[in-house]
DNA sequence: TAGTGGTCTAGACCACGGC
DNA sequence: CCGTGGTCTAGACCACTAT
């Protein structure tokens, strides 16, 4: 309707946003076609079509070929966590970074971690435990496990300039993944590191990482005390 | 080249993701135009720029008009979480489900609070306290503060049949939100809902939401111990 | 200013899946 | 079957920005 102006996939969008978000059209009903929409909007079918994507990639419409778009009833809410390295994490807030390898040895898989990298028991792993430091004070305690064979150049690499959070991320892309989050209580080792009593409540992420062909490697890396993940909505 | 087929720009999005992913195009580097490439792929320019676009959405690559296209250099790895109503994640694993009002009243936002919850100190607020129990096992310890003003009847509802966390979702839709994840040791209240030693560590997930006119809801969800909160990659 | 990506159009064909 | 969304095309103009 009206005179064109300014059709914009994003005025749209937003607008059938609106239309949604102030239950114009309720929860589960049926909304216009794309023909209709378009014909209301002036503009092409096309343009249509872009803005109600941009909507039900959202989650917030479901559409479904001959049945037509339909409002969602749960739009499902979705939390996108951005994974830093760990450097640029501390160095973005402003502060000094450095890293300090404490362990590193090649040893066989423990029995049982197989089960978290689907690896089986015996494979030939190699085993590093760094301490990352923010402004010298301890911040992450990261214990790690890498397939050998899936990283090539691997056994070269010492990390001690680079961690091997920062050289896994740059030199062994993965295509897959999982996080766990939890909170465990310091061990003696631990309490060590971090400066507590032992028992006190840490903050844990555990990650393992594959490519298209095998597994990565599994990390474990605990915060300091007090420490807090945050993510948007 | 050779001969249409089926070009699609999902088949044009693998092989480009492929070239990145297989370094034939080095992080940092320019890749080949949309014009270029549709001529390559034997297609319209239009179909190319779909599958240049999703690539740019992940991350993967990064497009500025006149500069050109590059591979990300360092692909910003994403999680996404999905939030869901504590029920329907007890009853997707088969599970029972049911929860209990410890407490609740009307109290004046608590000055410590004002910082989270982005009112003013003083602020008129539903307090409730709710634990979920899985199994008739203790699950999941909710404190939550509502704000009054943003949620048109409340005051009606008593949280008996319906948590406060199912009850807001479907009738408080949030525009935006923030998270974080924290270990904290048990005080006794705790730990006595949880059957545990005081002092013991819970993970603990506190999240804020709010719509465009107003903050809605804090809460803070403990969970039981060993609890693990997973995402995928 | 010129080259690149961003968007829009009008039309077309196809795939899916209620009917 | 046939209506709906999903995709593709060829062409066009625009917005941004490196040079």
């Amino acid at each position: 309707m009206t005179s064109r102006e300014t059709t914009s996939w994003l005025q749209i969008r937003d607008e059938l946003l609106r239309r949604v978000r102030e239950r114009v059209w309720e929860p589960g009903a049926l909304i216009p076609g794309e023909v209709e929409l378009a014909e209301e909007f002036g503009c092409a079918r096309t343009t249509v079509n872009r803005a109600l994507r941009e909507l039900a990639e959202a989650g917030l419409i479901t559409r479904r070929r001959r049945a037509g778009t339909r409002v969602s009833i749960n739009p499902p809410h979705k939390a996108t966590l951005t994974i830093p390295i760990i450097r640029e994490d501390v160095e973005a807030r402003g502060a000094s970074y450095r890293h300090a390898i404490l362990h590193r040895d090649t040893r066989l898989l423990p029995a049982h971690l197989g089960g978290a990298f689907h690896l089986p028991e015996g494979t030939q792993v190699l085993y590093t435990v760094t301490m990352h430091y923010e402004n010298d004070r301890p911040y992450i305690h990261e214990e790690r496990y890498t397939h050998f064979a899936a990283v090539p150049g691997l056994e070269e690499q010492d990390f001690a300039q680079i961690s091997a959070n920062e050289w896994l991320v740059q030199n062994a892309p993965f295509t897959g993944g999982d996080m766990a989050f939890f909170a465990i209580t310091a061990t003696e080792d631990l309490a060590r590191c971090f400066d507590v009593a032992p028992g006190a409540a840490l903050f844990t992420v555990e990650r393992s990482t594959w490519n298209d062909q095998a597994p990565i490697t599994l990390a474990r890396m605990t915060h300091a005390p007090g420490y807090r993940m945050r993510m948007s909505l």
